[in-house]
DNA sequence: ACCTTTTATATACACTTGTCTATTAATATA
DNA sequence: TATATTAATAGACAAGTGTATATAAAAGGT
C-alpha cells in the first residue's frame, strides 16, 4: 500500500521534504496519551510537522485520511510484532499466553504509541475510524485463533468457541494494556501476571464449560 | 451531590431556566454515538440547550467541570440499573449472569446513553476524566466481586482471585456493550448469548484453575 | 415601595480554524 | 540550458472559538 510505503521511484519534479510518516509521527506526538487524532486541528499537525498547513494536502486529503491511514500502520506493526512473539515463544519454550502479553507491553514503551491508538479511535472516531480498527482488531483475533489451535492440537482436547475466547482476549488484551499506560511501571509485573491468570482461566474454563452446557 | 440535583431551596434572586441537568442533556445529544464530551466546544453546548454562551459558566466552571458530573451521574445510573438486575435475578430466579447482561443491554437503547459516554471519557479524556471513570468501574468491580462470592457460597466453591475475573467480566460487559451500539439489533440476542457464554466459562475456570496453578 | 441578589444576555476582542488563490522553489527530463 | 512537473509556501478570507466587561431582567427580603 503506497499510503504507508514511500514510493521508491519518482519521476519528475521537486524532491519532497517530508513523507507521510513524518506527518503521521507529528501526529502521534501530539495525541499523546489522552487525546485522539480526531480532536486534532490541521494546522496544529503541519505546525508540529513543521510545514505550512496546505502543505499537508499534498500528502492526505484530509485528517481523517491520516487517521486512517495512522490506524493501519498501526495494525500491522502490531501484528508482525506479536507474530515474531509467537515465533519466540516457540523458540524459547516459555508459553505462548506469556509471551504474546509480555510483548504487548513491551510495545507499550515503544515510540509509536499505536495501542493506545487502536483502542481510543475505535471508541471516539466516525464510523470510517471504528471500522477500520476493527478490521484490525479482526486481524488479531483471527491469530489468536490460531494459537488456540494449536494449543488444542496439542493436548489433544477440544475448546468450546475458540472464537469467543479469542475474542475476548483480544478485549482484555486492549484494555488492561490501555490502564497499564496510566500506572507507574513498578505495577507492570503485576499487571502482567494477572493478565496471564485471566487468560488462562478463560481458556481452562473453554474446555470443561463444553460439558457442562 | 448538589452537582447532580437540583438544590431544592432558593435563598435569593432570579429564577433559574435551566438547570445543569438541561445542560447536560443537551451535551448528552450532541455526543452521539461517536463523538466525546472533550470535543465539544462551550457554544456548541449551549447553542444546543438554548442560552448564551456566558450562563453556561454560572453552572459549571468549564467544560471539563461538566464531563465529570456527566460521568458521576452516568455510573451512579447505571450501578442503581444493575442493582435492580440483581434483585429481579434473585426474584425471578433467572441467573445472575444472564439477568445482569439483558439489563445492561437494555440500558443501551435508553435515552441517556450513559454506556459508551463511560467508555470514551475512560479512554480519550483528561487524566481526571480517567479517573472520574475508573471510580465508577471500581465500584461496578466491587459489586460484581460480591456476586461472585454470593454464587461460590451457594455452589460451596472458592473461586481462584474473584477480584480478577469482576475485573475481566466488567471489561468485557463494556467492551461488548459499546460494540453492540454500532450493530443492528437483530444481531443483540446473539452478542448477549455470546457474552453470557463468555462471562461463564471464565468463572468456570476460576474454579478449576486454581487446581492446576 | 426599594434594595439586594441571582440569572441571563449582549457586545466585543483577540485567536484559531479550514481552505481558496496565487506564487515561488526545486528537480527530472528533453 | 530550457522546460515541464511537482512540492511547498504566502497571504487572505469567512467562520468559529473562549472569555472579559457591562447591562438588563426577575425574584426575595425588608
Amino acid at each position: 500500500m503506497d499510503l504507508i510505503l514511500p514510493s521508491q521511484k519518482r519521476s519528475l519534479g521537486r524532491k519532497a521534504t517530508i513523507s507521510k510518516q513524518d506527518i503521521i509521527a507529528a501526529a502521534m506526538r501530539l495525541i499523546g496519551p489522552n487525546r485522539s487524532i480526531y480532536s486534532l486541528s490541521l494546522r496544529e499537525i503541519t505546525r508540529e510537522a513543521g510545514i505550512a498547513p496546505n502543505s499537508f494536502y499534498r500528502h492526505f486529503d484530509s485528517t481523517e485520511a491520516l487517521a486512517i491511514c495512522a490506524i493501519e500502520l498501526a495494525g500491522s506493526t502490531l501484528r508482525t510484532l506479536v507474530g515474531d512473539a509467537r515465533f519466540k515463544a516457540s523458540e524459547l519454550n516459555k508459553g505462548i499466553v506469556r509471551m504474546s502479553v509480555e510483548t504487548f507491553f513491551q510495545q507499550l514503551y515503544a515510540d509509536g504509541q499505536y495501542l493506545p491508538l487502536l483502542l481510543r479511535e475505535g471508541i471516539v472516531g466516525s464510523d470510517h475510524f471504528k471500522e477500520a480498527v476493527r478490521k484490525q482488531l479482526v486481524y488479531f483475533e483471527q491469530e489468536l485463533t490460531e494459537d488456540l489451535m494449536a494449543i488444542a492440537r496439542k493436548t489433544d482436547q477440544q475448546p468450546y468457541r475458540p472464537d469467543l475466547v479469542a475474542s475476548a482476549i483480544t478485549r482484555l488484551v486492549f484494555s488492561m494494556g490501555s490502564d497499564a499506560l496510566d500506572m507507574p511501571r513498578t505495577q507492570h509485573a503485576e499487571l502482567i501476571d494477572n493478565m496471564v491468570i485471566t487468560i488462562k482461566m478463560l481458556i481452562t474454563g473453554a474446555y470443561v464449560v463444553r460439558k457442562t452446557l
